[in-house]
DNA sequence: ACAATATATGAATAGCTGTTCATATATGCG
DNA sequence: CGCATATATGAACAGCTATTCATATATTGT
């Protein structure tokens, strides 16, 4: 079992990060781009979000270095930043929705 | 690589699962309780908050399984209720502080 | 250069949330 | 029971944040 310990710094740190993917739009941001880059209106639409709201959530998510984005031609296309971030959404999302409990370690 | 999907619902319960984490106070209280099981004197000197306080996150805590309470006389001694929030943490600290990458999957 | 599309930025606002203080409930002891 | 300790609850408030609307910047094609 793997200890755990905080200072007052890193767990307002840690506390930022988290606050990013709390956040049901940002959250659609982020898988949408976890699967495949995609551009700021293809993500728009597919998560329903106004291009304004899209890119103002995405810059957030590039200042943490969540998402990062490449710009070809016109359009700037975001994908995930790190690998991390995609383990992190798979754990919470399998401890939240698959009631299949694995107790491997 | 994992194909990550979500639909509005599940965006809205992940969002409010990762809000619990993405405040430093609660932060404090979860990575206290994650090592042993605390009472609530002891996390609110631990982490230098109120009791109250540290009653009103262990409230939200409790109320998404975050935490799980047990009474023991006049104390109630609080501990993670499941293993894959230790996971989380664990995963996003290494992601934040710990300088050496490792690739392995 | 001009028009058209794509993305970003800034201001304003409504709703939410963390904290404090006061108060209530619970448990154990003499 | 009455008292002390431990935990929980409720109201009130200040600060923050997600969203919208308007506007600005960037890039490409004619």
């Amino acid at each position: 079992m793997k200890i755990i310990d905080l200072d007052g710094d890193r767990a307002i740190e840690l506390a930022e990060t988290f606050s990013l993917l709390a956040d049901p739009s940002r959250l659609g941001i982020v898988t949408a781009c976890a699967n495949r880059a995609r551009n700021v209106g293809d993500i728009a639409e597919h998560t329903g979000l106004s291009p304004s709201l899209v890119s103002h959530h995405l810059r957030l998510l590039k200042a943490a270095r969540v998402l990062r984005g490449e710009r070809q031609g016109r359009h700037v296309f975001y994908s995930l930043a790190d690998d991390c971030i995609r383990e992190v959404l798979g754990v919470m999302i399998g401890h939240l929705f698959d009631h299949a409990h694995h107790d491997d370690h």
